[in-house]
DNA sequence: CTAACGTTTGTCCAATCGGTCAAAATTTGC
DNA sequence: GCAAATTTTGACCGATTGGACAAACGTTAG
């Protein structure tokens, strides 16, 4: 049993490292890392704390795990901006795919956001390697579109910066967003007016000049 | 002493609760409510945490003496919002005014950042009653600019979603934006930039159709 | 000066925290 | 079916948590 964590090798230790995952993703998402407490997340994986602590070294050894693996997901939909493609029609794209994991993995998001909140303790190096890598290339992308007079000329890193602002804020700020359309309209119509918005705002806000 | 809380007498009771409110605000704004102790508060103050005790009644009455203040001031710009300004400036202003304020109190930003996360237990009530009145009432301000025809008709509430959500980015997701763009850059030409790249994605993406 | 009031501190408390450990229960390989 | 390996649990640990409290200390009005 000396390497439970590093590589599950039964069938139950596969299982169970998925629920406490599972479990510790809403738990944190929510609370945050300090705010939350193993008792909390074993209770939601249906497990003694105990338990829980024998596939895990410890409470801090759960989160680096879900943060490796958050990151992975998180950045995919950048990573498949493509230089081949129609600038406006991949910016779009990008943008839909944002806000569709703003809807569907808001509790990643959240977690995300927490992590960020608390000054990145845990996940500065990816940070600064990692996403600023993938941040950089795409921003080349961006610019030879400009260059090519696709798109208006403007900050290609903040362009990022306020699509990433305005689409997680769906997930980040979702009682807030909740608390001020009224229950009027459900998830649904609420995701299908912000990617209206969003659409004309954008294309409208980066047609090239001429 | 029974009303130190309520109202307080002395000089030294009006001061120390001050002092009290600014260390926690330090401490509440990156560790979130429940991640921060009574004794970082305290030290943060410079003093016992008895001593801070005799202030305020518990760790909760500080966080909600913080968050009554913080949602005036947090919610100015958008008052000032005006109807018979032209609409393209008024717009331009709140943005600026907005991004000023995560500029300059980014603490603040990210304490309500930290409480909507969570699920707004403290403020809730004020976010479906102030909050939601006064964006209502905005609302009706830009409907009334679209049907004149002086802005794109596109969905206000969005609207006011996404430049909330674009402005507040820079003070609570301000350890990422800073990884990605490195040190070459300081605080103060980030937020030239942001201000410069935002107010041409609003003001061509707002431009009324022809 | 001194009595009354406001302020500060040291000490203490029950509850909860992350984590350990040995023993018990269960599953697995043969 | 049985022994070995894995999984689960109850009891427990020291550290930290929010908060209580009485005693000590300062301040101030008469």
């Amino acid at each position: 049993m000396e390497s439970a964590a590093r590589r599950p090798r039964t069938r139950i230790q596969q299982e169970k490292r998925e629920l406490i995952l599972e479990a510790a993703l809403e738990v944190f998402s929510v609370n945050g890392f300090r705010g939350s407490t193993v008792d909390q997340i074993a209770e939601a994986a249906g497990m003694s704390k105990p338990n829980l602590l024998y596939y895990f070294r410890s409470k801090e050894d759960i989160h680096v795990t879900l943060m490796q693996r958050l990151l992975d997901t998180w950045l995919a939909p950048l990573r498949e901006l493509d230089d081949v493609g129609d600038p406006m029609t991949e910016l779009r794209s990008y943008i839909r795919r944002k806000l569709e994991m703003a809807r569907d993995f808001p509790r990643e998001s959240r977690l995300f956001a927490n992590e960020i909140l608390q000054g990145a303790p845990r996940v500065m190096p990816m940070l600064e390697g990692e996403l600023k890598v993938l941040v950089d290339e795409k921003v080349g992308v961006i610019k030879g579109w400009m260059r090519a007079g696709k798109i208006a000329r403007t900050d290609p890193y903040h362009l990022i910066f306020s699509i990433w602002a305005t689409t997680q804020h769906y997930a980040d700020f979702d009682v807030q967003v909740r608390a001020v359309l009224g229950p009027d309209r459900g998830a649904d119509g609420r995701f299908e007016d912000a990617a209206r918005f969003l659409e004309q705002l954008y294309l409208n806000g980066l047609k090239p000049a001429r």
